[in-house]
DNA sequence: AAGGACTCCAACCGCTATTCC
DNA sequence: AGGAATAGCGGTTGGAGTCCT
C-alpha cells in the first residue's frame, strides 16, 4: 500500500527556482490566490513543480512581508527562550517573529544559535553545584561575579563565587516573585516601559509569550531576561563568552531551561 | 593560487494532522 | 466511520559561497 505521491515525481522539476518561475507563481497567487489547493496549483500556474514545492517557495520566499537578513538580539532572545520552553516547534516560534518563517528560524537555530545553546549546556554540566532557588532569580551587569546584595531587609541572598546562587524570599504577596537587585540600577529604572513591578530597589518589565511569562530588567544597554514560573525552581547563574546565562527549572514548571542575556 | 574544510540556507523528504467525501 | 487527499511541520540534504592552510 502506502500513500499515493502528491505529484508525478518523474516529470517534476526540482532544484533552485528561476526568477521566471518565481514571477509566474507570485503573479498567479497575487491575482487568483492559491485556490485552496496547492497540489493542483502548479498546473494552473503553468509550472512543472510539485505543489509542495510551490507552497514552500511561496511561504518561505515569495509572499509579502517576508523579512530576510540578520536576526536581531531581541529575535535571538525570543528564539532561545521559546526553544528552551517548547523545543523545536519552529512554526510556533516563527509566528512570534514578525516576517520570519519556520524554515528561516530553523536554519538560523541550526547554524548559529544551537552552538550557543550547546556551549551553555556543556558549561552547565561542568557545574556540580546546583542550589535551590525559591521564587527569585538574581543577575547583575557586573562581570566580576560579585553578586551579593540585599534587596529587602526580610530576605537574604547568598551568592557563590562559581556563579551559582541561593536566594530566599519570604514575601508571599506575589506568585511570580522574581527580582533583581543592584544598587547601581536606580537611574535606569526610571526608563522601564510596559507593566513593571517594584520590590525593594528592583523593577521589572513583564512580557508574555504564549503561556510563558518573561521578566526583564533593563539596565543601561544590557537587558536581562529572566523567567518566572511562580514556583520553586533550581537555578544556575553563570557567565560565558556568548553573553547568555541559563536558568534551569526542575519543579513546578514544565519548562526546562531559560536563557537570559547578561 | 589551489583545494580542502566549513558555513549557510534553499529546497526536498517523509511523517503526522486535518479535511473532505 | 473510515479511507483518501491535502496541508503543514520538522529533519535532512545538497550545493554555492567563504574561509583556512
Amino acid at each position: 500500500m502506502g500513500r499515493t505521491p502528491c505529484c508525478d515525481k518523474a516529470n517534476v522539476k526540482k532544484g533552485p527556482w528561476s526568477p521566471e518561475e518565481d514571477a509566474k507563481l507570485k503573479d498567479y497567487i497575487e491575482k487568483h490566490g492559491t485556490g485552496g489547493n496547492w497540489i493542483t496549483l502548479p498546473k494552473r500556474v503553468g509550472l512543472t513543480r510539485c505543489g509542495k514545492s510551490c507552497r514552500l517557495r511561496w511561504l518561505n520566499y515569495l509572499r509579502p512581508n517576508i523579512k530576510h537578513g540578520e536576526f536581531s538580539d531581541s529575535e535571538d532572545k525570543i528564539i532561545c527562550t521559546l526553544f528552551a520552553s517548547i523545543g523545536s516547534r519552529w512554526s510556533i516560534i516563527a509566528s512570534k517573529l514578525q516576517g520570519r518563517t519556520d524554515n528561516d528560524v530553523k536554519n538560523y537555530w541550526n547554524t548559529k544559535l544551537k552552538k550557543k545553546f550547546m556551549f551553555i549546556n556543556h558549561s552547565m554540566e561542568m557545574k556540580s553545584q546546583q542550589v535551590t532557588l525559591l521564587s527569585i532569580l538574581q543577575s547583575t551587569t557586573s562581570t566580576s561575579q560579585s553578586l551579593s546584595f540585599t534587596n529587602n531587609k526580610n530576605n537574604s541572598y547568598y551568592h557563590h563565587s562559581n556563579g551559582s546562587f541561593t536566594s530566599s524570599f519570604s514575601n508571599s504577596s506575589t506568585s511570580s516573585s522574581l527580582l533583581s537587585g543592584n544598587s547601581s540600577t536606580s537611574a535606569a529604572q526610571e526608563s522601564f516601559i510596559g507593566s513593571s513591578q517594584k520590590c525593594g530597589d528592583a523593577a521589572f518589565v513583564e512580557q508574555n509569550i504564549g503561556d510563558v511569562s518573561y521578566i526583564y530588567n533593563e539596565v543601561e544597554d544590557s537587558e536581562k531576561l529572566m523567567f518566572s514560573n511562580g514556583g520553586s525552581v533550581n537555578g544556575f547563574w553563570e557567565e560565558n563568552p556568548l553573553d547568555y546565562g541559563v536558568i534551569s527549572t526542575t519543579s513546578t514548571s514544565s519548562c526546562n531551561n531559560f536563557l537570559f542575556d547578561e
